[in-house]
DNA sequence: TGATATTTTGATAATGATTTTCAATATCAA
DNA sequence: TTGATATTGAAAATCATTATCAAAATATCA
């Protein structure tokens, strides 16, 4: 996969700050844009860990960090502890939707609801930054499930259920 | 401050649950209740040790929860480590844009927006359960040092700047 | 009431994700 | 190259939150 163009993003965010191009810092972007779902610190630590078997654990971190000041990732912080990364590569702002049996994630995006957020932002004097929107429910394949009893089963600390 | 119907709810929940009614649950509740901002853990237990010096954290933990379990009181994380508590005393269901540069914070209710989330949970096949919108911008009393060029200053940890 | 069983409590240790520290190594500019 | 500076990995530190546990409080019922 061709990832020409984040690469370049990425270097030319580190040459205005004046950090410096390392083998380790390149390489966890391209594995990161190849993986396409949303991974935790740890998940893109043990994936990179393969390739880069000296990598640190504070590397994945500081990395991450960088990725999402120069504007190619973004952290998620759903309802439990550990944050997630998802890279903007392909994807257009979106929000999401989170199944609070299974853990599915569905990416939505939707015009109406982008602009009745700006409204609300000038309605309420404030000039908009970004926001952030999770919709928790339970998805078809779960419904069955859930009618029949299992509803009211909490998810440890409040984290998607399973996988 | 006259918080029966609250007493009443959280005596009942206990009740039905089978747990015991203790002193610090309902003085917590009255504490918590009589403080309309969103408190940390952390907060509410300095202020109540004032009144029950020998108040131990992890009570306010655990009664925190219970209220939570019981729907008078909701857990909010935002871009921060740590989980506010708003309590839902003569407050109806809100969301909040949040200032990035003071902290402000203001509740919001808007009918439309409330629409547009259970048509998009429907569109994706999604029994709703709730959502979570958070709007983070720039409040009036904060644009003007925004638009002298702090504007790129970063908040520690994504945490709501100031108090 | 009083005895007993069960919960709750506070103090403290443990947890788990993320950060910091620091000495060794890598990168860059001249 | 060289010297200055940044990055790295390992390990320790942090910080919010939870679990543990013995003592105290509360409920049950004889």
């Amino acid at each position: 996969m061709s990832t020409e163009k984040e690469e370049k993003i990425f270097e030319e965010f580190l040459a205005a700050k004046k950090l410096k191009h390392s083998e380790q810092r390149l390489g966890l972007l391209k594995i990161f844009l190849n993986i396409d779902r949303h991974l935790t610190a740890d998940e893109l630590f043990r994936i990179a860990k393969k390739k880069y078997p000296d990598l640190g654990f504070a590397t994945v971190y500081r990395t991450l960090k960088l990725l999402c000041e120069c504007g190619l990732c973004r952290e998620l912080k759903f309802e439990d502890a550990k944050a997630r990364y998802e890279h903007l590569y392909g994807h257009k702002h979106h929000d999401h939707i989170i199944c609070i049996k299974c853990g599915r994630l569905v990416e939505v995006v939707d015009a109406n609801i982008e602009d009745l957020q700006e409204k609300l932002f000038k309605r309420h004097g404030f000039h908009p930054q970004r926001h952030r929107l999770e919709l928790y429910g339970v998805c078809t394949k779960c419904l069955p499930a859930a009618s029949l009893g299992f509803a009211e089963r909490r998810a440890p600390r409040g984290e998607p259920t399973g996988k």
